[in-house]
DNA sequence: AAATGACCAAATTCGTATTTTAGTCAGTTA
DNA sequence: TAACTGACTAAAATACGAATTTGGTCATTT
């Protein structure tokens, strides 16, 4: 029974991460809840920051395979990308982590974590750039810069999801499911 | 010849406000430069933040007077509305005074400009809105809640101008207008 | 060969002395 | 006497050295 340390040492940054945050989390706090000594988690990671990369990009793994659950082949593209979407935001709200990330990203501004939920946020949008080119190629919908109708649609609803309720009352996942369909598929024209 | 004084003390402040940034101007310093004693600033604002809020209400209708302008009442609503915020957007990028503010709101997090920027976004959605509503009352577009559709718009033009060029080569005004039409106005759906 | 924790330089925090600044108001000016 | 002023003050910001903490290393242990 060899135990993992490795994986010991994600495992106590990640709950160390998403209770005090990147900056408040110490190597030996770390160490010391992986039962480790200090110099073995770096024999794993040559820093502090780059097993943060690891716990992101174990983060996006997540992310993904919880946004494709959610889709089905037999739905139309703006059905499967809303409901990804949809899942997404949901996915940063009930994760500790990524609260907790996205607050130190703002109040603190700590550029490892900057470098990181840029990271995340790059990678959603990559993953829904695929989404928007096989429909393109399926001929769902109309020929456009699939990259940047991705980041389009990243921030529309990152706008319906956290933007609008700074100033008013937040809208349900309904709402902006319609809102989502209306300004980026049906559109603001007439017939 | 009565010398206004309280404009002198708009002026000097909107200058260095414009150059050094709020919370690095002092109020000694606005009255030296308004040629006016310190006190005198009081019998007219009751403290920096208020004058500060002065000048973003002057700034306000100097914004909204240049998106007047650019708008034509034979054009599309869509033409008017993409013209206003693209004219919205200049004006941002050639005024020393909203860069700074900006900046300041960002790097600093001073509470009193953040407080401002937020007014002057209020202030432009909610003009924006009032096209919208018009637009709506003539049948130029879809039934659609006027105040999410201008937040919207909005977003979506600060996505398109300013988050767009953080991690590519920026949008020409003309390719900005075109996506502006293509995801608002025609929508990605077919026919 | 893998793991460790005492160790170190660098960074951060802390405590405090010093300076700066927003705002006031008694006195001056016109 | 009404508008204006700038010396003044309390509070906030800053500067700065001491003390502590922390990321990362490496000689030693297992």
């Amino acid at each position: 029974m060899a135990i993992d340390r490795r994986q010991l040492i994600v495992d106590a940054a990640t709950k160390s991460f998403s209770l005090f945050g990147y900056k408040a989390t110490t190597m030996d706090q770390v160490a010391k809840l992986a039962n480790v000594g200090k110099g073995t988690i770096y024999t794993f990671f040559s820093n502090k920051e780059e097993l943060l990369e690891e716990i992101a990009s174990r983060l996006i793994k997540e992310m993904k395979a919880a946004a494709e659950e959610t889709m089905e082949d037999h739905l139309s593209f703006y059905e499967n990308v809303n409901r990804a979407l949809a899942r997404l935001m949901e996915f940063r709200k009930e994760h500790q982590l990524t609260i907790k990330l996205f607050q130190e990203e703002k109040e603190m501004g700590t550029q490892a974590v900057m470098d990181v939920m840029m990271k995340i946020e790059s990678a959603i949008i990559h993953y829904i750039k695929e989404k928007v080119e096989t429909a393109m190629d399926k001929g769902e919908i109309k020929v456009c810069n699939p990259e940047i109708t991705a980041f389009v649609m990243f921030k529309l609803y990152i706008a319906l999801n956290i933007d609008w309720e700074k100033q008013h009352s937040s809208l349900s996942k309904d709402e902006i499911s319609h809102l989502f369909e209306l300004y980026l598929f049906t559109g603001l024209s007439k017939q």
